[in-house]
DNA sequence: TGAATCACG
DNA sequence: ACGTACGTGATTCAG
């Protein structure tokens, strides 16, 4: 068996302090202690240590104004500006923190953080450890090719990019070594180092990518010509020189013993207190309550037993007490089957192995039998795997892990058990090994460990559901709704796979037509599925005016194509084509393959712990962005059918919900009494808009209405308004203003909301639900616009997700008297899609009506349009 | 693995 | 002066 090379985190101290406090505004405590740059600093690395979970951790500053690189070069950072004293006062707390973390610093003097970084990477190198760089110094780039790896932040702190050599090379076109060169061809106004005046970074690439390097440069001037090779000639010293100063240095004489740098467990106690003294409130609530802190699970020890035994613990437990549990395999899909369970009761943890389905379905039957509460870490597929293996739901499942650290922190991507483990305990996992290589010991070790974690878990995670009030949210609505989910995902859809065939062969022989005349168009064969070769056919060889670029060239999206169709028909080919196998390989092909063999339906998985608002979303396949706006598209839906001839499909969908949230939550009166009077909404604003009565509103305004309506709800730009409707900026401003001066408690909202926001940093919904806004205070003006808007936009689309998560609730538990006969199978976020038997028809609308229009009470009315079919197509309002 | 594109609310 | 709409997931290319 392979071991995974152990980590090694080494973080450029400087550099990122530095980038800190540039990034945020300029945070005080209430005695006038600057804190910004450790704030940020302290919450990168804490997010550094989850993400990444080293082995090693050292961070490297600079010491001395003096280095060896000024004895060769007095000028070295000679223009570099003295560090600010807002700053500079920082770096001891810095250090207080770095200490109470328990991690190592590195300095020495004449030397920078950089060739510490260097030093430190070299040696990890020679110790066979996988050396991972952090900084926000393009420097490091260089040492890439040791190998290292290097995490760099791009724009402020909160975006990181990952570096290896390949990235390296797609994004430069440079190797790892090459750096150097490069900045000693480039220059460095920074530091000072001057390069060779008149060469820039994009010749300094080109000639680097001609000759390799700064020796092949100057043994081939003679294939150069004019100004550059002028300018090469007369600066080769200074070239030489500059790419000396430029080289960070691997071999700085400091003592390297790993187990220095081994990664140890935070001083609680002293963290608490310069977390305190510092005013880090959102930090301090992510350290662990004052119980006496875990012990380092070893993963060891644990002991295995089987099903009589199994039963005997259980039996002995007290009534109503709670037992954790956790499946094998310990990784994603174990929705089909568990071949065994990790079980802790708090004082006891053991593992089960299941090898039979009787097996399994005699442990299940016994956890779900029993008096006890179970917890765990995905409720959904819990309830699923019990009903598969013994034909019944739980119902004592009472925790569910993820789904309380989505709620404290919907932003996180992810709420694997070593990150909450991590988070939340301050305990490490076990090593989980890789998908490739089979070892079940280590799994089942980490599975041990994952769930007595999860029974600590319980205890903290419950009290700060309560601190955030959100202990209703989660036990009302969150965690009863994940078996509603669970039962709409095992229903599943059912499609007519005549229906996708059919439209797949006409699709088919549609597109080999068109790629065919698009070759002729272009006068050549070439993929047209990659934009870049699209891009060149269009605005090399055919000249077509390239109109919008994206980061890595021309654009070629629906949007460029649409203006380029007046200039050249090979543009309305490429448009159709786009359509056409997008519907192609995404729906037709997609979706066949996900039907399920033995249901004929198919069985999309919804996520609960994903979006940022507390949406739902659906994958696997995706069943919320089925087409439906073209017609093209639409035909599509016509295969998704009810999955027996007495039923139908019914469709009920809230209309205009997020405006009606606006309404209420904004309390503007004119929006308030619109939607009371039952008016069109878009007609409205249209009339409101642009002054003139209901009546003269045309298609053409109201049209222009409902974009304006779209826009105030995702926080409003003129320039995006504009981009929208195709109109200048001028005329998308005056919309606006005009908006706000008809309707002055939606501007009222959005002022009030943002403010909120940057006070409390974080936003709520009608339930409570939280959302962070990081950026909210930035200094980056797009950061913090961004931020803005979301601060806006949140509270809308959250609300509505709450309430349609009430709805799915209610009606759930209304419909289940009809047993089989009306089930909801779908939610597309605004709509639910039902299997309804045509025998109950009426009956079950007015109940769905009924729920959805009154799950939760707000100053307007809620409308829910009911419409019935059979086929999601085509669909007759009730 | 990330970027580009495009399907939905 | 900054450069933009809010929230998702799947497919494809090109490393």
């Amino acid at each position: 068996m392979k071991k995974k090379k152990e980590k090694f985190l080494i973080l450029d101290g400087s550099s990122l302090v530095y980038r800190a406090f540039f990034a945020l505004p300029l945070l005080q405590t209430k005695q006038g202690l600057y804190t910004n740059a450790v704030y940020g600093f302290t919450t990168m690395l804490i997010r550094l240590l989850t993400d990444e979970q080293p082995d090693y951790v050292a961070v490297a500053f600079d010491k001395s104004k003096k280095t060896f690189r000024h004895d060769y070069y007095r000028e070295y950072k000679a223009r570099r500006e003295k560090t600010p004293q807002e700053l500079a006062e920082q770096l001891p707390l810095v250090r207080e923190v770095l200490d109470a973390l328990q991690i190592p610093v590195v300095e020495a003097e004449g030397y920078e953080a950089d060739d510490l970084i260097g030093t430190l990477a070299a040696k990890a190198q020679t110790e066979q450890l996988r050396a991972v760089i952090v900084s926000g110094d393009a420097d490091v780039f260089q040492l890439v090719g040791l190998p290292a790896e290097v995490i760099f932040t791009r724009r402020g702190i909160t975006q990181v990019e990952r570096y290896d050599e390949k990235k390296l090379r797609e994004k430069y076109g440079l190797t790892a070594g090459q750096f150097i060169d490069f900045k000693a061809l480039k220059g460095d106004t920074s530091d000072n180092i001057p390069g060779v005046p008149g060469i820039g970074e994009k010749t300094a690439q080109k000639l680097l990518h001609q000759f390799g390097s700064l020796e092949g440069i100057y043994d081939n001037l003679d294939q150069l010509k004019g100004k550059m090779r002028e300018r090469l000639e007369e600066h080769q010293e200074q070239a030489f020189l500059s790419r000396k100063l430029a080289t960070i240095i691997t071999d700085v004489p400091i003592n390297f013993d790993r187990h220095h740098f081994k990664r140890k467990e935070p001083q609680l106690k002293l963290l608490k207190k310069i977390f305190t003294q510092l005013e880090f409130k959102s930090l301090l609530e992510k350290l662990p309550t004052d119980q006496a802190p875990a012990k380092q699970t070893d993963g060891e020890g644990y002991r295995k037993i089987t099903l009589a035994e199994f039963s005997a613990i259980l039996a002995s437990q007290k009534e109503n007490s709670s037992v954790a549990v956790f499946p094998l395999p310990a990784e994603s899909s174990w929705q089909d089957s568990i071949y065994g369970l990790a079980i802790s009761t708090g004082a006891e943890t053991f593992s089960l192995p299941l090898t039979t389905d009787e097996e399994r379905g005699a442990a299940l039957q016994k956890l779900i039998d029993l008096p006890l509460n179970l917890l765990s870490y995905d409720s959904k597929s819990w309830i699923n795997i019990c009903w598969t293996f013994t034909g019944k739901e739980p119902t004592n499942l009472l925790f569910d892990a993820t789904l309380a650290a989505y709620l404290l922190d919907p932003l996180e991507n992810g709420y694997p058990p070593q990150k909450l483990a991590q988070n939340y305990l301050q305990r490490r996992l076990p090593e989980l090994p890789g998908k490739k290589e089979k070892d079940l010991t280590a799994e089942n070790n980490y599975a041990c460990a994952a769930v007595r974690a999860l029974f600590d878990l319980h205890l903290v995670l419950v009290e700060k559901l309560e601190n955030f009030g959100l202990k209703e949210l989660y036990y009302q609505l969150e965690l009863p709704l994940a078996r509603v989910l669970a039962r709409m995902e095992r229903l599943g859809v059912a499609v007519d796979k005549r229906i996708l065939s059919a439209l797949k062969e006409e699709f088919e022989k549609r597109i080999s037509v068109l790629e065919a005349e698009i070759y002729a168009l272009a006068g050549e064969e070439f993929n047209l599925n990659s934009p870049k070769q699209l891009a060149y056919i269009l605005f090399e060889k055919l000249g077509l005016p390239p109109l919008k670029k994206t980061k890595t060239g021309y654009s070629t999206s629906a949007q460029v194509l649409e203006e380029l169709a007046s200039n050249h028909e090979i543009a309305a080919k490429v448009l159709q084509y786009r359509t056409l196998i997008k519907l192609l390989s995404t729906y037709l092909n997609g979706l066949a393959e996900l039907i399920n063999p033995v249901t004929g339906r198919i069985h999309t998985t919804f996520k609960q712990t994903v979006t940022a608002t507390g949406r739902l979303s659906s994958a696997e396949p995706n069943l919320q962005n089925i087409p439906i706006r073209l017609e093209e598209g639409r035909r599509i839906r016509r295969a998704f059918v009810p999955g027996d001839a007495d039923k139908v499909l019914l469709s009920a969908d809230y209309s205009q919900i997020e405006l009606r949230v606006m309404a209420h939550i904004s309390g503007d009166q004119v929006l308030i009494n619109s939607f009371r009077a039952h008016e069109d909404i878009h007609l409205r604003t249209a009339a409101e808009v642009f002054g003139v009565s209901p009546a003269q509103v045309t298609r053409e305004l109201r049209e222009r209405a409902k974009a304006v309506n779209f826009g105030i709800i995702y926080g409003i730009s003129d320039y995006g308004l504009s981009q929208q409707l195709g109109i200048t900026r001028q005329e998308a401003r005056s919309y606006i203003e005009r908006y706000f001066q008809r309707l002055p408690g939606v501007r009222n909202y959005m002022e009030r909301i943002v403010a909120e926001a940057k006070e409390k940093g974080y936003v709520t919904t009608i339930l409570n639900r939280r959302r962070y806004l990081p950026d909210i205070n930035a200094r980056n003006f797009n950061l913090r616009s961004f931020a803005e808007r979301t601060a806006i936009n949140t509270p809308i689309q959250g609300s509505a997700a709450d309430i349609i998560k009430v709805a799915m609730l209610n009606v759930e538990k209304k419909l289940s008297p009809y047993g089989e006969k009306a089930q909801m199978i779908l939610q597309v976020h605004d709509d639910l899609i039902f299997e309804v038997d045509e025998d109950v028809l009426e009956e079950v609308a007015a109940i769905i009506r009924s729920e959805m229009e009154n799950a939760i009470q707000l100053a307007v009315p809620l409308t829910v349009d009911i419409k019935v079919g059979k086929n999601w197509a085509e669909m007759q309002q009730l």
